[in-house]
RNA sequence: GGGGCCGUAGUCUAGCCUGGCUAGGAUGCGGGGCUUGGGCCCCCGUGAUCCCGGGUUCAAAUCCCGGCGGCCCCA
């Protein structure tokens, strides 16, 4: 019974073919063979997945007081075009329908890129007065962009099929500011609960949000050292109120636009979770939100009855797991052999593995494993419950920590240009380097690393006293960079 | 935006350059036997309009053109 440790050699070195490989083997998500570019298909296991992350979603916004709602796909063009800056913004990637039927549109109809103008439209009907303030929607669709750059599975898609918007209503600058500060605390819990580590940046001017008075952004690191934006929230100040001529009646009786913000996740939130976690082997589920957090595999072996005996048992630890309120499957497939499905569940992620075999039997004490670090521990069946519940919240941590590490060791800081390009050679996670605020300078990084900038460190940090390495000015703030998705 | 590689059973792949046999193998799937503590083995069977459209040719998976789709690198 040699047991060999995990490895994340093909993770690490070939992260890109690894997540394609993943995705399909563990039968998550079916992409590459759907006859339109960009749109991929959630298999059952997948989906189940998918199904347990949105739980967590809606129970972070519901419990902060938003609404889910739920508004049509299409904005006709009139309504998208209100907001001028917004509109400049996406141009280049709406999917227009044009016809109905063979009937050419009067007014052509956008496939929602996202929903700001479709519902600021509603917010400016349903909402009269501050007292009905602050008001926070969201909800969770598909949204569309016509990509002309590589697609990539869950990543770069035409059709963002899990997207989640809140979108929310104030009376006052400070409400909205306020609101910014509650998105960000309700990703950090999301993040936080499954494990996904992440930096915080205020976005450059150039890169914000179509429409927005600027964008915080959420990044994390993935496995090949590129960044990819898992997070935003926008304060979207009064641009899309006064586009819309929306305004209400405030506390001294006069009438303002009042002001909003909005903020999403999508099934990037997904792809990380697999991205982050996983290993050589496949998937490593938060036992939070595995599908099936602990397999039984049954060790039939000798007679008849022996072989039932076992099967009695791996039902029966199921049955007291499933009492513990813990989602555990039977593996009973008799085409299978043990080392098989021990291969087909940690592929899949499965947090823990119980086997039962004979001398499980006999002796009435289980051989545990662990997928995160395929360890093994002997437990008796008295003891499975507590101990299978304190393992998931072991492996949480320890899964949780290893990524944290992984992110931390990817951020480098540097002062000059050249110990910026000596970075750039690894080409590998985050760059901080002082920066005085001019775009100029930032562009100059990015062409000369070949590099984007995510912005800044938020919340601010001071680089006071130390010097622009680009034009030798005075440094204002801290600015990050890195190879992005 | 620019460049490169690729598309053959459900999946992976050989064949393509140098056109010509029944498109070969692995895996999967169905049946049978033997097994079962880390991807067992053997036998039988099954499965492909060679991505789509057009062209060249006596003959196209193979060569040419166009389209669709996937992957990689650079801006």
């Amino acid at each position: 019974m040699v047991l060999s440790a995990i490895t994340r050699d093909r993770w690490r070195s070939n992260f890109s073919e690894w997540f394609d490989w993943i995705i399909g083997e563990a039968e998550v998500y079916d992409y590459g063979r759907y006859p339109v570019k960009g749109m991929g298909v959630w298999m059952p296991y997948g989906f189940q997945i998918r199904r347990r992350v949105l739980e967590l979603v809606r129970e972070l916004h519901d419990r902060r007081g938003h609404e889910e709602v739920l508004f049509p796909l299409l904005i006709p063009e009139t309504l998208l075009r209100k907001e001028s800056e917004h509109i400049r913004g996406f141009e280049d990637e709406v999917y227009w329908v044009t016809h109905g039927g063979l009937e050419p549109l009067d007014v052509k109809l956008a496939l929602r890129p996202t929903s700001e103008t479709n519902i600021t439209y509603y917010e400016s009907l349903w909402i009269k007065s501050y007292k009905q303030l602050p008001k926070k929607y969201y909800q969770i669709v598909s949204v569309f962009r016509f990509e002309t750059k590589a697609t990539r599975a869950m990543i770069r898609l035409r059709e963002v099929t899990t997207f989640k918007e809140a979108h929310t209503v104030h009376d006052s600058f400070e409400d909205s500011e306020r609101q910014v500060l509650e998105a960000i605390e309700i990703y950090r819990e999301l993040f936080d609960a499954l494990g996904i580590p992440y930096i915080i940046s205020r976005r450059p001017e150039w890169d914000k949000f179509a429409g927005a008075l600027y964008t915080i952004a959420f990044d994390t690191v993935m496995p090949d050292g590129r960044v990819m934006q898992i997070g935003t929230a926008h304060n979207l100040g009064q641009n899309f109120t006064k586009a819309f001529d929306f305004k209400i009646q405030l506390a001294d009786g006069t009438l303002d636009y009042p002001w909003q913000t909005s903020y999403g996740v999508s099934d990037r939130v997904i792809a990380t979770i697999i991205a982050i976690h996983g290993d050589d082997r496949g998937l490593v589920l938060p036992p939070l939100v595995a599908p099936v957090q602990v397999v039984v595999i049954p060790i039939p072996v000798g007679s008849e009855e022996e072989r039932n005996a076992v099967l009695r048992e791996a039902r029966r630890v199921a049955e007291v797991l499933r009492g513990g309120g813990v989602r555990v499957n039977v593996d009973e497939r008799e085409e299978l052999r043990p080392g098989a499905k021990y291969y087909y569940w940690e592929a899949r992620g499965v947090p823990v593995r119980v086997d039962v075999g004979l001398e499980e039997v006999k002796t009435g004490v289980l051989t545990v494993v662990r997928r995160d670090t395929l360890e093994r521990y002997k437990v008796a069946r008295e003891e499975l419950v507590g101990f299978v519940l304190r393992l998931f919240d072991e492996i949480t941590v320890n899964i949780k920590k290893r990524a944290w590490d992984y992110m931390t060791s990817s951020l480098r800081r540097a002062e000059t240009m050249d110990e910026a390009r000596r970075w750039a050679e690894e080409k590998r996670g985050i760059l901080e380097m002082p920066w005085c605020s001019r775009e100029e300078c930032a562009r100059r990084v990015e062409e000369e690393l070949e590099v984007k900038t995510l912005g800044i460190v938020w919340p601010l940090e001071s680089a006071e006293g130390l010097r622009c390495p680009v034009c030798g000015g005075q440094a204002v703030t801290w600015a990050r960079y890195a190879k992005t998705y």
